[in-house]
DNA sequence: TCAAAAGTGTTAAGTTTACACCCATGA
DNA sequence: TCATGGGTGTAAACTTAACACTTTTGA
């Protein structure tokens, strides 16, 4: 076979889609935005793009995400590549999904006023575009799964937190409650998640003492949360 | 923006790659091939093949895999997509990489043969082509993290098999020993591994009771080997 | 007769779960 | 003063891990 065999194949389109979780008043929540072109055009759906020439997967991923929240360094992880034929009726285009976790009150929301995007509760999503319902479930499940790999806490709250807001965190994405008493024991085993002396007020009358991640000692063990 | 949109973006080859696992004398072996076009033709490397118009990408994965073995209806799973831009020296292909997991002894040696291809053990692989020495490190993580929920053993060993074979290939999956009577007792509780009549002479002189995979009983459950 | 793999239970250690009350504060 | 969320320990149930000897048979 000649040097340019790789000529005598077909080129594809290849776009990312991000799910992007946030977290708020006890709701995992997904950025979603009205379509902004053709076809479909202001359906809902996962904010995505095409992947350019000189650009890495991993970097569109980014970009995008960027494009539409205003942040950067983001926690991103690729959870899955979409390329049925059929997929996208516009026409054929493999589509690389990547979950993305940030803090919900760091995104630029003029942005996301800008790009038509609205955050939806993981448990009330409408209808999506394509086979992004089955994208959203992918990540969620991934979500759910590696809670106790991924440092779920480190990128959804803001930087410090409440115990009970931690636990609520964890509840919205297993969808299940925990036990308060158990959950604390099993915090406070771990070294990467600090006591500071800073009390919040706001969320309760008595106050609650805030917590914050160790992004050292996190990266030094391997750490697991089981909660 | 208009209908065409699409087309203001740049298109790429996309490729799947097979990371192809089989089990013999207490090995876990990976299939290689030697790269039959340039550029870097003959080297070591995964199969592989460029996805084609109107095939999807699970397709594509198994129209490689079969090509390569002869084998249908094989075990793959899509485990994560490799699109850095200088990845592979020829030009730039995005590839997703899927494993997969067989019986060893059901493949067809002729095509093996024919296509340059040879079975090295996990932990004796040369260095491979491009990326593909991190496709197979990630195809085994996977392999080693679901090996609860992946029925490695439906996939990998033949119908009939000893639970000393069993064990074994649970060994070289996660690479460490594990205590024999602890093992066969939870194989005990798991209903959908039946112990047959059947005594196989070959692998000792006593002889050992063969087992089978009760496909039904795997599926009504939600089964989990715990081993 | 002996080498090689098959087969078989019990106990201790560790982990997980269930569970209920007092505290501090602001409205 | 009371409603709200904050904070705390123990015991039972369950799961996991460690451990050694007897059996069968072909060479």
């Amino acid at each position: 076979m000649a040097p340019n065999y790789y000529s005598l194949n077909p080129k594809f389109y290849v776009a990312v889609d991000c799910i992007i979780f946030g977290f708020r008043r006890g709701e995992l929540k997904v950025l979603l935005q009205q379509r902004p072109f053709a076809p479909h055009r202001g359906e809902w759906s996962l904010m995505g793009g095409f992947v350019q020439e000189g650009e890495d997967l991993d970097n569109a991923a980014n970009r995008v995400l960027t494009e539409l929240t205003g942040l950067e360094g983001v926690y991103m992880k690729q959870i899955g590549t979409f390329g049925n034929v059929h997929r996208d009726s516009g026409d054929r285009v493999i589509s690389v999904a990547y979950l993305a976790l940030l803090d919900i009150d760091k995104v630029d929301e003029k942005l996301n006023h800008e790009h038509a995007a609205h955050w939806e509760d993981i448990n009330s999503l409408p209808p999506l575009l394509f086979d992004h319902n089955q994208m959203v479930k992918m990540a969620h499940k991934e979500l759910r799964e590696r809670i106790s790999s991924i440092p779920v806490g480190f990128q959804l709250l803001p930087p410090f937190f409440t115990l009970t807001q931690l636990q609520s965190l964890h509840e919205a994405i297993i969808g299940e409650k925990l036990d308060k008493r158990n959950f604390r024991k099993r915090i406070n085993e771990m070294a990467f998640i600090e006591k500071t002396d800073l009390i919040d007020k706001v969320t309760s009358r008595r106050g609650a003492a805030l917590y914050r991640f160790n992004y050292k000692d996190f990266a030094n063990g391997e750490q697991q949360f089981k909660l």
